[in-house]
RNA sequence: GCGGGUGUAGUUCAAUGGUAGAACGAAAGCUUCCCAAGCUUUAGGCGAGGGUUCGAUUCCCUUCACCCGCUCCA
């Protein structure tokens, strides 16, 4: 499929517009039009529906270990700084950078390690990519070169002191890039802002700074005792969310696949930590039983498992939902959704404080020097301090539930649904012959249009029928009525917005109460009783 | 962020240093008993800013956006 005929197909029938179009358009946002913004809310509405108000929290569902609860949650865009520092992305999305001129390669400022050198009268700071244990040979090699010399000449190098990182240089003049091949090469370190920044209060100094959202799951976790306290759920249960986040991508691309401002829907899922695993292989299955079910079913969808070494530091497993998007890389998928097994990372890190792993592997609360008393430490980000672990009433075991965190794109998983719908066909015209068609093949549950109503011709009392069952069906869901030109143009129009089923008044309905209904697939009619359209268009589209 | 390319009507595309055209689409009307091209009429455009010039959509600069590659990706 051609993205470009996607791309002006939404423009054109009103799905996806650029945001801010008439200034020219604004990098990484996208506004979603009339049709769009149906499709969407219906893409939300039916994870709603399945993942949150139809679950039965009485039997097991399939697949699951046992049977558990879902409620549901909405949280506000900006929330204390302090989340933001201890979940770890104040720290990772705040970086400083450097870049290099002549390679135009880019390095994290405080990452990047180096030692200082004298030869030949200069002194460099030769700077190396290596690992720990290639490092002193790596930066002999980059040493020699950055001084023309030959390994024979090794022994005319003075290294100073021990390997330090970047952050420690003033001078970047004298510094040489991992894989450049002159000196001083690199920019002055300049700082990412991948988190929106924002101002609390009309007075706002530096001091008042807050963020918008990277995610909505730290929304989730800073309510994870309320949740507890005011519903009776017990452990495993999930909680759900729908809202907006906001990330300063570096590189906006590939139409609304990689926007600044998205739409999130994710679940938290708390369970006992023994049984985490099986829960995390229920939701996998389940999540990409979704997509399959919603028509995302052929072989562009694929599950992949995260290797050992792809894991977050704090994932114990990570499969991603991914979708082949026809702009992509023959081969290439794209994320749609990620589940992750977060273990007890997150409620820990907001009772501790932020965390990282130490050398032996485990999780402990981020230390630094107290200032003035540089052998005195404190918690770099510290936790809220309140006790979030849960206590089994039954058991009355304490322990810090284990988490399941299925998130998924909202804006990413409608692209997929227009690029899975869309569909190029041949359809005979009036005089039989085979003409191209458009056709958008969304499942009618997302459809932005559930049906359309025509009468074949705008005379003998076939338009008023037509209305009056228009009326009917808009009454229960997202319905059209057209009456303009030929009725195998208004049959096309609907084609392209995707409307499953058309209805049509004709000269028989006026004999025998009956009307056409054509399947945008199929091509096929067949004839029902008018007191019987709703009834029928509404089994097939629920 | 870097390099290359592209910006003309809703869409797809022309042309031009001197009044910007087409097709499809849209709207109104006629026609029409089932799958877009039967007729009539109408509306609508040079991404933005600056410069050169008597005059710029055209040449130059800046900027913004989109596409491709690199970079990045919680």
């Amino acid at each position: 499929m051609d993205m470009d005929k996607l791309v002006s197909l939404c423009k054109r029938r009103g799905f996806l517009f650029q945001s801010s179009e008439i200034y020219g358009g604004l990098n990484g946002f996208w506004d979603y039009g009339p049709l769009g913004v149906e499709l969407k809310r219906n893409i939300k509405e039916a994870w709603w529906q399945d993942m949150v108000r139809g679950h039965d929290e009485l039997s097991t569902p399939a697949g699951a270990p046992e049977a558990y609860e879902m409620t549901g949650l909405d949280c506000t865009i900006i929330m204390h700084p302090q989340v933001w520092k201890v979940s770890g992305h104040y720290d990772l999305f705040c970086d400083m950078m450097v870049d290099c001129k002549e390679t135009k390669k880019r390095y994290r400022f405080d990452q990047l390690r180096g030692r200082w050198v004298v030869a030949k009268g200069k002194r460099v700071f030769i700077t190396t990519l290596a690992e720990a244990e290639q490092e002193t040979e790596d930066l002999e090699k980059r040493a020699l070169k950055a001084f023309n010399l030959r390994g024979k000449d090794a022994a005319s190098l003075s290294w100073e002191e021990k390997s330090m990182s970047l952050d420690q240089v003033d001078d970047l003049a004298n510094v040489f890039a991992p894989e450049a091949k002159e000196i001083g090469t690199l920019t002055e370190p300049r700082e990412f802002n991948l988190m929106f920044k924002t101002i609390v209060g009309a007075m706002g100094t530096e001091e008042d700074a807050a963020f918008l959202r990277p995610e909505t799951a730290q929304g989730i976790f800073v309510n994870f005792k309320n949740v507890l306290d005011s519903t009776r759920v017990k452990v495993p249960f999930g909680i759900a969310q729908i809202g907006k986040s906001f990330r300063n991508e570096i590189t906006p691309r590939n139409f609304t696949f990689r926007s600044r401002e998205f739409e999130q829907m994710e679940i938290e899922f708390f369970c006992h930590p023994n049984a985490s695993r099986k829960w995390y292989e229920y939701w996998r299955d389940r999540r990409m039983k979704w997509y399959t079910d919603l028509g995302l079913a052929g072989e562009r969808l694929v599950m992949r498992e995260h290797a050992a070494d792809e894991l977050s530091h704090y994932s114990v497993g990570t499969a991603d939902i991914e979708y082949a998007f026809p702009f992509l890389p023959e081969g290439e998928f794209g994320e749609l959704e990620g589940i992750a097994h977060r273990g007890d990372f997150d409620l820990r890190s907001h009772m501790e404080g932020k965390l990282v792993k130490n050398a032996e592997g485990c999780l402990e609360v981020e230390m630094i020097p107290v200032e003035g008393k540089p052998d005195k430490l404190r918690p770099k980000h510290r936790g809220s301090g309140r006790d979030l672990t849960y206590r089994d009433e039954v058991t009355n075991e304490k322990f810090v539930p284990h988490v399941i965190e299925p998130s998924s794109g909202a804006d990413r998983a409608t692209l997929a649904f227009l690029c899975e719908a869309y569909h190029e066909d041949q359809a005979p015209d009036e005089n039989g012959e085979l003409q191209t068609r458009v056709v958008m093949r969304f499942h009618p549950r997302i459809a932005p249009i559930k049906a359309a109503v025509f009468p074949l011709v705008k005379k003998d009392g076939l338009p008023e029928i037509a209305q009056e069952i228009y009326r009917k069906l808009k009454a229960k869901f997202s319905a059209f009525y057209d009456e303009k030109g030929a009725v195998g143009r208004r049959y096309r129009r609907q084609d392209e917005a995707g409307t499953p089923y058309c209805i049509t008044v004709d000269g028989q309905t006026l004999t025998d109460g009956t009307v056409t209904i054509r399947d945008r697939d199929t091509l096929e009619q067949w004839r029902v009783k008018v007191a019987d359209v709703v009834e029928e268009i509404s089994k097939r589209v629920m």
